[in-house]
RNA sequence: GCGAGCAUAGCCAAGAGGCCUAAGGCGCCUGUCUGUGGCACAGGAGAUCACGGGUUCGAAUCCCGUUGCUCGCCCCA
């Protein structure tokens, strides 16, 4: 075992991998532009208080997960542990409202929560996000949605189900955890412990948990879409209509409750078929009262998140085609001191060209070289012996047609430079 | 925070107390082929068997502890 791993719950990302970030990270770039989503970068780090104030106080992501650390300033920093409120004081910071609403903003990533490990989560994950500030209608709800939904859909993911549901706002949603309560506390001998802890705690969070016991009490369980206010109620209709409207399939699940205290009204998830933990690709909902949260005018928002991770994850699973990463287009290949010496040359001259090019490998003969061009997937070997080199010319190997021409090395740097680089 | 399983080379892995100076495969390097790849054949490099302690005449193998990984719960992306 090497001395030193990487920390538990990170993770390289080697080579053979990178296909498929930069894949996702093409599509989710391409998607916002189409929406008319602008990059936004935050810090990795923020004040302690920022999540404090707008995940809230109670929630587990506060609690016990996040990475707090005093700088040598004394001042109390948070590795950013979610990507909605950094947004928020961005939006705050830097006056956005004085802008057309919404203000229409995209990011990706590291977030980074203490957690234990395990299939499709990390203590340093990534997240592709999207927040839509500063406009209470119906009709950003239903954008960000389809927005989502069209990621999915660009990187090939099929077999997916968008849940939907309403959780009201300041105005209803205390009336509805009260009838949640009193439901529930009729059965509170056969609620899990977990759940007793709830009723006082979190009600919301009663919905979702997984005992049988508990889950089917939440079958009957009040449900929120059906105790909205008349502005609520209005709003939720209207994203629906809307969702019909744009073709995007959704189930209303009533269940369907959030971990985060910021949300209000529209909530919704993404998940896969494929049964397992972890499974939820994107999450968000509306958050109109955040804003005040962190010490601003009151002002809309809705935005969602989703893991980069288990995006990956998923493609693997769906053998979804993803393109290689491209190769280097040539390999030079060198015999003898004096070839070496203009296979430099050469290699700078491409690479200054803008076309990619690799030198072999010196110390191996040729056929060695060979080899290694054909390991890496180079579309030519460019072969420099005393021959090449006293003519002035280069061995040029196809090596997909295993044909192989030679040409007057200042022919081949300019036609070479000439064809679109890769 | 709780529960379960696993730990042998870069990767996959055989191994059930002495025959382990640790099999095999992938990958890597070399040669067969003095300047030509993919195939084949031959050879080579690469392992304090996660770490520490114990039992035993003898431990990769049994026991204990530690660490790490994986999976599940909680929670979340």
């Amino acid at each position: 075992m090497p001395t030193f791993q990487a920390p538990r719950g990170t993770a390289d990302r080697l080579p053979a991998e990178q296909k498929y970030w930069r894949y996702i990270e093409a599509h989710a770039a391409d998607v916002a532009r189409r929406f008319g989503y602008g990059r936004i970068d935050s810090p990795m780090f923020e004040d302690a208080g920022l999540f404090v104030r707008g995940v809230g106080e109670g929630t587990d992501i506060v609690e016990k997960e996040m990475y707090v650390f005093e700088d040598r300033g004394g001042d109390l920093l948070t590795l950013r542990a979610e990507g909605t409120a950094p947004v928020c004081r961005a939006y705050l910071q830097h006056g956005l409202h004085n802008g057309p609403q919404p203000v229409r903003l995209y990011y990706l990533c590291p977030v980074f929560r203490y957690e234990r490990p395990q299939a499709g989560r990390f203590r340093q994950h990534h997240q592709f996000g999207v927040e839509a500030i500063g406009d209470p209608d119906p009709s950003v709800d239903a954008e960000v949605i389809e927005l989502a939904w069209t990621l999915m859909h660009d990187i090939g993911l099929q077999d997916i189900t968008l849940f939907t549901n309403s959780i009201g706002d300041a105005n209803c949603r205390p009336e509805y955890i009260a009838a949640l309560q009193s439901y529930y506390e009729k059965s509170a001998g056969h609620l899990c412990p977990d759940c007793r802890g709830r009723l006082e705690r979190n009600p919301l969070r009663l919905l979702d948990c997984k005992v049988a016991t508990c889950r089917a009490l939440g079958e009957e369980a009040p449900k929120s879409v059906e105790c909205l206010c008349a502005d609520c109620q209005t709003h939720w209709d209207r994203v629906q209509s809307y969702l019909a409207a744009i073709g995007v399939p959704n189930r209303v699940d009533h269940r369907l409750v959030r971990g985060l205290d910021y949300y209000t009204r529209t909530v919704f998830e993404i998940q896969p078929a494929v049964e397992g933990a972890q499974s939820t690709i994107c999450g968000g909902g509306r958050y109109d009262a955040l804003m005040e949260q962190l010490g601003g005018r009151p002002t809309p928002g809705i935005g969602f998140g989703s893991g980069i991770e288990r995006l990956a994850l998923n493609l693997q699973r769906a053998a979804a085609p993803v393109p290689d990463e491209p190769s280097p287009r040539y390999l030079i290949a060198t015999i003898g001191a004096g070839a070496r010496v203009a296979g430099v040359g050469l290699a700078h001259r491409l690479r200054a060209a803008g076309v990619g090019a690799i030198l072999a490998n010196g110390g191996r003969a040729l056929r060695g070289q060979m080899r290694q061009a054909s390991a890496l997937g180079v579309d030519a070997v460019l072969i420099l012996g005393d021959d090449e080199v006293r003519d002035g010319t280069v061995a040029v190997r196809n090596m997909a047609s295993s044909s192989q021409d030679v040409l007057p090395l200042e022919q081949f740097v300019r036609d070479a430079a000439g064809v679109s680089p890769s």
